[in-house]
DNA sequence: TTAATTTGTTTAAACGTTTAAACAAATTGG
DNA sequence: CCAATTTGTTTAAACGTTTAAACAAATTAA
């Protein structure tokens, strides 16, 4: 097929100017122009099929419509999830969305970054990574919009949306005590990211009030980045091992919580029989694990709508910061029964 | 923070002319170029903090370095790893990929084609939907280099990459029928996409081959799009409730035995004591389902990386068409032991 | 009847790049 | 020593839009 048409093949077919073509067809001035050659510029652009051209639109407009994700990993279903939803709720500002994975490095987060801003992303919406400050702070001093979704940084002044993770967590754990469980191991993150230190804290916290004297042995933490084969299999490994094992496991994340059951699956460990369990995230493995699993439920869909519209609002009334914390919820499987 | 700088700012703070930066910037004619002027350039650009406009450069050289990705869906596991492999190999090519998810409808495929298209990206990865055949037939005539993925239409002759669904649900049945089960049920799909109809065709093909007659009742079809609240439940309820209930159950994508084994899980029936399972896809499911499940596996990472070089081929060799099959693999796990 | 206004359209500059072509100055060749 | 070449740089047009400003013709007002 032939080459792309612009504005000036219809202008030139129809005998007016490019000008009148573009007012034409973005509907502006239509009380002044003539209704007969409006209308004819319209049917010629419908069966040349013009379709515009954004990028040129956007270097004049100075708005490509368009925004970028910065998630941890595009796989990782969390993340999806709340791809999805930022894909929809953007899909009604007439937004599209370009994504990168920063695998948890601050070096491709910055990357990944310029990359948005020199594609002229109109805003950002960034899970940050755990060294991500410098960057953050950086594009504080930037006329882009931009918000931060799943991590903050505690005193930064810039929009974000997250979730209580102290409260659920310390919520979580007092449930599990409550039930009855006095050893209770925790699988989580050798991190600086406050979301996931939050969770750390809480789970000592909701110890602390219980009345159970934390236990170093009890605590493991994991990479947050690279994986590390057999890491969280070690560290179950380890908890079930301690001469007093643990009686129940809090996974801090989704991540830990699916190969951490994986692992459990292999070994002849009865739940919640012999082991109670409680994880941070809702995935798959919630409900597939043969027990329902007792979790803590993020509300992603609140959080990818209030994110857009955060962004939104930046984008249009500018520097107005928004810092929203969302509750997550505990929902009680059939993981942490009452201890007989 | 002050407005964006442009060659221009540069250009006058050196006190050259804008092409000049232009050249050095872009290391071109470095041979002709004043190595002092360059350097003096260089240093002031950085100093400045200069980044290129991209919308700018794109409108020029007629390439945006973006390109789409059009899935079912972005939240399926199945589709955000593809996204995540996608995104990895064309960030090798300095791509950035652009997505959104059809729901399976082919007016939202058509909708996203044409953003995408309106954005200039340079090409296009699609997972068609359903009635997809004319707006593909009309890419096709079109000059936008695309690749289909996972579907494709047989005979319309455009670049994609698939897997052998046909033999590949076949070996799955067979391995079924050669571990003793006898009344196989399948799980699979209401609809025309070929892939999924070829996953029936393997079946069938598989018990006829086995000497087993097809039994209209043991093959259950949901809708593919408006998953359609529980109609997977009431199907395996069904494939039990026959007055020969069946003794294994196939399920044709992840996304039918991710709710089917939910469902599975609330009922008392012991797998595989009393019911083996086979699926296509690997998800989460697939190892924490408590016996590790046998599955039919595609080969992702194998796909993305193809689809992206066939692109890319695509893209600068123009209308080379490549079709790719490639090989699922059947994995045998603990969910269809030979029967006793 | 002429000035002022309205109507319908065009001109021209701009957005930030790229790039072919032009050009002046310095260098080389014969 | 002059012509030809090389070196280093600039001019100007272009990509496809948007948009302020100009403009000519028709209409209205006084």
């Amino acid at each position: 097929m032939k080459k792309k048409v612009s504005l000036k093949d219809i202008a030139e077919r129809v005998g007016v100017s490019i000008t009148l073509v573009s007012y034409v067809l973005n509907n502006r001035f239509k009380d002044r122009i003539n209704k007969e050659v409006a209308q004819k510029i319209r049917t010629t652009a419908e069966k040349l099929n013009y379709r515009p051209n954004h990028i040129a639109k956007s270097l004049k407009t100075n708005k490509t419509f368009t925004l970028g994700l910065v998630v941890a990993d595009i796989a990782n279903p969390f993340f999806s999830s709340l791809a999805r939803i930022i894909e929809d709720e953007a899909e009604k500002y007439n937004y599209t969305v370009i994504f990168g994975s920063s695998d948890e490095s601050a070096e491709r987060s910055r990357k990944l970054i310029n990359i948005f801003m020199d594609h002229q992303v109109d805003g950002l919406i960034i899970a940050p990574a755990e060294n991500d400050e410098s960057i953050i702070e950086t594009l504080r001093k930037t006329k882009m919009p931009f918000v931060l979704i799943d991590r903050y940084f505690p005193d930064m002044d810039v929009s974000y949306v997250v979730v209580n993770n102290f409260e659920a967590t310390f919520h979580g754990i007092n449930h599990l005590i409550e039930q009855g469980y006095t050893r209770i191991g925790m699988i989580g993150f050798k991190t600086r990211l406050v979301n996931l230190k939050e969770r750390k804290a809480g789970y000592k916290a909701a110890l602390k009030k219980g009345g159970l004297t934390f236990n170093k042995n009890w605590l493991k933490e994991v990479q947050v980045d690279d994986p590390g084969i057999g890491e969280v299999e070690n560290a179950i490994h380890d908890l079930l091992s301690l001469p007093e094992p643990v009686d129940a496991i809090f996974f801090a994340s989704n991540k830990v919580s699916t190969t951490g059951l994986k692992y459990i699956n292999t070994l002849s460990v009865n739940i919640p029989g012999d082991l109670a369990i409680l994880t941070f995230d809702e995935s798959d493995a919630t409900e597939i694990f043969y027990s329902r699993l007792s979790h803590i439920r993020q509300p992603l869909s609140e959080m990818g709508t209030e994110a857009v519209k955060i962004l939104f609002e930046n984008i249009s009334n500018t520097k107005k910061i928004t810092q929203r914390v969302l509750q997550a919820e505990l929902v009680i499987g059939k993981s942490t029964p009452v201890v007989k």
